[in-house]
DNA sequence: TCATACATTTCGGTG
DNA sequence: CACCGAAGTGTATGA
């Protein structure tokens, strides 16, 4: 990984045309490399940035007759230019270096996550009865025409009961279920099908939505669901 | 804005609980207290971070008898522990540190974008008729109780038609632009509208959906429509 | 402050 | 390779 901090000035075209004025930055060239222009705020996403597959043609300004505006000439010490694969292109131009190092990382381990809506849907799964007594899992992922329906269950009466899992409840997810629930009830096999909307949170419009078009809203306790998980585990 | 290279084991809990293994990353402190773990690939997503606002707390791990394991109390260095606002925690173990430098940016001027989805809709709004032939705008923007709609046009016959522009048209704008049409067909004064979907890609299962609710669909050539309006500014 | 829509979204999964 | 959906999404804008 390089790092170097410099008064620079980006031009970026591609899926849209952006412009970096002179100012001072980091910019990370990683091992993979792919660039990305940092200033200094912001934790997650970079002032500009060309993701990999990418190559960068570093060259001294005067090598380039385009690259040269009369403004800039003067003080640029080099043009850096970053080609992606979709022929988009990234111009750092270089008026000042203050800082410029390399470090040897490696490859990383990666990250281990915990805590997802796989997890949730997994968990849920496993407890039905969480969502609504009297209710048991048909099968996860089950399959229509438009997309998996997260959990196919029945309900005490034999219903088929279509959950949609997510973690925030909001507007798309119930729509998302609406279109389910569209199809699956075209099927005379499966007979009438309800609906659940299932989330950790759901927002109040999403609510009143799912409401309206006759759709269940159930809150989950994730925390109560990993406790009942780590319980069962203990006793069997 | 600070950059160290160090050899750290990183661990956030917050809305998800997520664990790096020991390996040699790069720490971003930001000017705003924000942080974030890279590794040596991908330009654009830290491996882990926190967003601002946040406070960054350094201590030695025999401050901290929690912070201490068995396996690491021997080689850490020191513990960062950065708190969000939300109470979620990121805990950065460093074991040893290669590379430790401050620099100051200042503030920074900023992107200048074009090309986003406001000046497609712009450029739509000046050219009416590229969407269809004989539309004529009534209003950008056209307000509704749900919020407003891109572009409100009269077709040849005299009827409105509702046109939602996108930069890549999905599913999720075709329910858009659905709710948006529910709500004006319930109003006598506009009489029939009709739907018009409009974006530069439209992707396959948004264009079924929206033939099936009886929208339009139409893709947009946004450089065409920007030489248009060059070739407008030369005649005019 | 909250809700919504956009993003050069990125990123991972599946067919 | 495409499509599709999730993300600790982040970010800006309007109510």
């Amino acid at each position: 990984m390089r790092l170097v901090i410099a008064r620079c000035q980006v031009d970026y075209a591609g899926r849209l045309t952006a412009h970096l004025p002179p100012a001072t930055r980091l910019i990370l060239v990683k091992a993979d490399g792919s660039v990305s222009i940092h200033a200094d705020d912001r934790a997650y996403k970079p002032l500009n940035w060309m993701s990999p597959p990418c190559t960068l043609t570093v060259r001294s300004p005067e090598e380039d007759e385009a690259a040269v505006t009369a403004d800039l000439d003067a003080s640029v010490a080099e043009v850096w230019e970053v080609k992606g694969k979709d022929g988009d292109t990234l111009q750092i131009s270089l008026f000042e270096v203050m800082h410029d190092s390399s470090h040897d990382l490696g490859i990383d381990p990666g990250l281990q996550k915990d805590g997802v809506e796989a997890h949730l849907q997994a968990l849920l799964a496993e407890h039905p009865e969480s969502i609504a007594a009297g209710l048991t899992l048909v099968r996860r992922e089950f399959p229509t025409a438009i997309g998996p329906v997260d959990l196919m269950c029945r309900n005490e009466s034999g219903a088929y009961v279509a959950v949609e899992v997510k973690r925030r409840g909001e507007i798309d997810g119930v729509e998302q279920l609406t279109r389910y629930l569209e199809l699956l009830r075209r099927d005379p096999l499966l007979g009438d099908v309800r609906g659940v909307f299932a989330a950790q949170q759901i927002k109040p419009q999403a609510r009143v939505l799912a409401q309206d078009r006759g759709i269940t809203c159930v809150t989950v306790d994730y925390d109560a669901l990993r406790g009942l998980d780590n319980a069962e585990d203990r006793l069997f």
